[in-house]
DNA sequence: GACAGATAAGTTTTT
DNA sequence: CTTATCTGTC
């Protein structure tokens, strides 16, 4: 336990009572939370299944994984948890299930599906509801943040407009449990619900929690807050590490006041502050402390640091993405060419997804190496999700969703005034489509030949589930797909065989994930179900960690939400312009100062050096437009801030930068040629 | 019931 | 500029 400051000690070895780490950026929180459980465990004599630490992302979680396994040895940590706080409800529900009134093998809605779901309720009542459906969403998912259940929902509805969002609310979760699944918010508030309900499952669970740890602790929402509390109990056990600065994630419930409200509900809540920044040039400190001296603080806390001045921070003017593109992709190699670096010691930050496109084209025209992380690419394309919409179907036959996605591809026809018919039925019946189906009463309602043709798909199902039962999950999926003629019928839609052959590539993909995840689950001697794979491969994990092995030294791009917690020697922070950062919503929502924190977060990801850029017109939904530079460039200091203007030539050593890529470039082929 | 072509709509951030 | 949805024809 090595060269720790004072605070960092203190913040480890306290463990009599509840405790509040205040951590700035880059102030060491990781290690505290790592070291505190290697003290736990080897000075405390605290067994390790009996500390839980929790964190907000799968990649926080592996990384906290494998450093405490760094500190200490094999056996020591087994048993340990360190998860996600939805992995952690996931676990929760799975061996309580029979108490929340679900069947084992329970679906996990996704965004998309509550999404549809929403919607279709909405139609059967209203005509347009199309605009509505977004709202309404993020509506229900407040109210379960904040532990509002429907029945609560419906009375404290002070107009016609709220009545009927609640209503929707209650008719949304009453048809989640018809399908026997839960969404997102479900898995914090299903285990929080039952233990603020059921003491007795609550104190088993209580009894598996002698420390918890709970990392980024601005981003709990209301039930996240209950849930820890609740787990912790009368013991009060617990250390929580966070920073009200960094919090960015208000839009999805999470209450940065959870902070200020642990010291009024206990009373005896030890707050320690971690001040010294051990990351960050203090050009690169003074600038984030600049900037964020424009929000209100709770907590006062003056971040500093012992490192160099280091490199001024860069603002680079551009005429539009295409050449902001260019010129950061360049700058990295010139960059790299110059001071022998690696590709993994850049990061390229942006506040939307969408702006990644132009910069994945600059870096693969200039052979570097990336990595885009976070994205929903994968999991949006349509054969990964059929193929997931199948496994589901396999395992919990309610999955109205599931059903409806898949049951007509790859064609059967199966066609919509069937399936209209066949929901009206089910609906009448109050059962899943794939019970109705079954059902005697269908044949007043379909003709012969319609009904046949479902009844061979429900038969299939049947066929698959038993499959499964027998054979290992990846031969049997690898089967399943087979079976579908999916492969057929892509070759069939896709006019370029190249679409779809990289179609079946991603389904290999997952097929070869799953086979790897069951062989660790049998290593590690945990039963091997394929149901959890599935709910694991929904909430995210694991493609991500098969990328990361093989993704050793490549520039890595992300949003600034996904770069929160991690740390880059060298910085590109793009798009640094009014509407894109601060975002537009955020101006008309005046959520300002979320927008500031978020600029702070990206600021504090740098060690060494940070370059910014903007555009002077941008291309949006295929329309060029005037930008204005982003308000907090204003707010960086002068001193340690250089512009480069647009139209200044590239500078020399870029262009010499550039011209030596090619060469080399040419080089290797002609070495592989030879 | 399937499919092509037209038209409209939409990009914040994540488990 | 892409993607999702609608419409009309076969």
């Amino acid at each position: 336990m090595a060269d720790l400051n004072d605070a960092q000690n203190e913040a480890i070895k306290y463990i009599d009572g509840p405790c509040l780490v205040l951590a700035g950026a880059g102030s060491g929180k990781t290690r505290v939370i790592t070291q505190k459980i290697a003290y736990l465990i080897q000075q405390c004599n605290t067994p390790a299944h009996k500390i839980v630490a929790l964190t907000f992302t799968n990649k926080a979680a592996r990384e906290m994984k494998s450093r405490v396994s760094q500190i200490i040895k094999g056996s020591q940590s087994r048993g340990l948890t360190v998860s996600t706080f939805h992995n952690l409800g996931l676990k929760i529900i799975r061996s309580e299930c029979k108490k929340l009134g679900l069947k084992s093998g329970f679906s996990i809605f996704d965004a998309q599906d509550s999404g549809q779901l929403i919607k279709e309720l909405l139609l059967r009542d209203h005509d347009d509801a199309a605009d509505l459906v977004q709202l309404l969403q993020s509506q229900i998912s407040s109210w379960k943040n904040d532990l509002v259940r429907p029945s609560e929902a419906i009375s404290y509805a002070k107009d016609s407009n709220e009545l009927m969002a609640a209503t929707v609310y209650e008719h949304y979760d009453r048809h989640l449990r018809a399908y026997n699944a839960v969404d997102f918010d479900d898995l914090i508030l299903l285990p929080t619900l039952l233990f603020k309900d059921d003491p007795s499952v609550l104190e088993r669970w209580q009894n598996r929690v002698h420390y918890m740890l709970v990392d980024e602790y601005q981003d709990t929402n209301t039930s996240q807050y209950l849930l820890v509390k609740l787990l912790t109990g009368v013991r009060c056990c617990f250390t929580v590490v966070g920073d009200d600065d960094q919090s960015i994630y208000s839009w999805r419930g999470a209450r940065p006041e959870n902070l200020a409200l642990l010291a009024s509900d206990y009373p005896k809540l030890k707050v320690i502050k971690l001040e010294q920044n051990y990351r960050s040039t203090r050009t690169i400190l003074a600038a984030a402390n600049h900037v964020i001296k424009n929000n209100p603080h709770v907590f006062e806390k003056r971040l500093w640091s012992e490192l160099g001045v280091g490199d001024e921070i860069r603002i680079i003017q551009c005429k539009n993405e295409d050449q902001e593109a260019e010129r950061t992709a360049s700058a990295l190699m010139s960059h790299k060419l110059r001071y022998n670096c690696h590709f993994q010691d850049y990061a390229i930050l942006y506040r939307g997804n969408f702006q990644s496109r132009i910069i994945e084209l600059k870096l693969q025209q200039l052979q570097i190496p990336y990595h885009v992380s976070g994205g929903t690419a994968f999991f949006s394309r349509a054969e990964v999700k059929d193929t997931l919409a199948y496994l589901r179907l396999v395992f919990n036959p309610d999955d109205d969703n599931a059903f409806l996605r898949i049951v007509n591809t790859p064609r059967r026809e199966i066609g919509s005034s069937t399936l209209l018919k066949l929901g009206e039925y089910a609906q009448s019946r109050e059962t899943s489509l794939f019970q109705a189906s079954q059902e005697f009463g269908l044949q007043q309602i379909l003709n012969q030949r319609n009904l046949e043709r479902l009844l061979r798909f429900v038969h299939w199902i049947e066929k698959t589930q038993q499959n499964f039962e027998t054979n290992c999950p990846a031969k049997a999926m690898k089967e399943m797909v087979d079976d579908t003629g999916y492969e057929a019928w892509l070759f069939e839609q896709n006019k370029n065989a190249k679409a779809a052959e990289r179609k079946m590539e991603n389904i290999q993909q997952l097929i070869d994930t799953v086979e790897k995840m069951t062989k660790k689950a049998e290593e590690e001697g945990d039963e091997a179900s394929l149901k959890d794979i599935v709910n694991k491969l929904i909430l995210r994990d694991l493609l991500e960690q098969q990328e990361e092995a093989n993704d050793l030294d490549r520039v890595q791009l992300m949003t600034l939400h996904a770069s929160k917690g991690l740390e880059f020697p060298y910085v590109f922070l793009i798009g640094m312009e009014e509407e894109l950062l601060p975002h537009r919503n955020s101006i008309e929502e005046n959520t300002i100062e979320e927008e500031r924190r978020l600029f702070y977060v990206g600021i504090t990801r740098a060690q060494r050096q940070l370059t910014l850029s903007l555009t002077s017109q941008r291309k949006t939904y295929g329309e060029t437009s005037k930008t204005i530079p982003s308000r907090f460039l204003d707010e960086l200091p002068e001193e340690g801030v250089i512009w480069e203007n647009k139209d200044q030539p590239k500078p020399e050593e870029e262009k010499k930068a550039i011209a030596q890529t090619h060469l080399s470039h040419i080089r290797s082929l002609l070495g592989e040629g030879s």
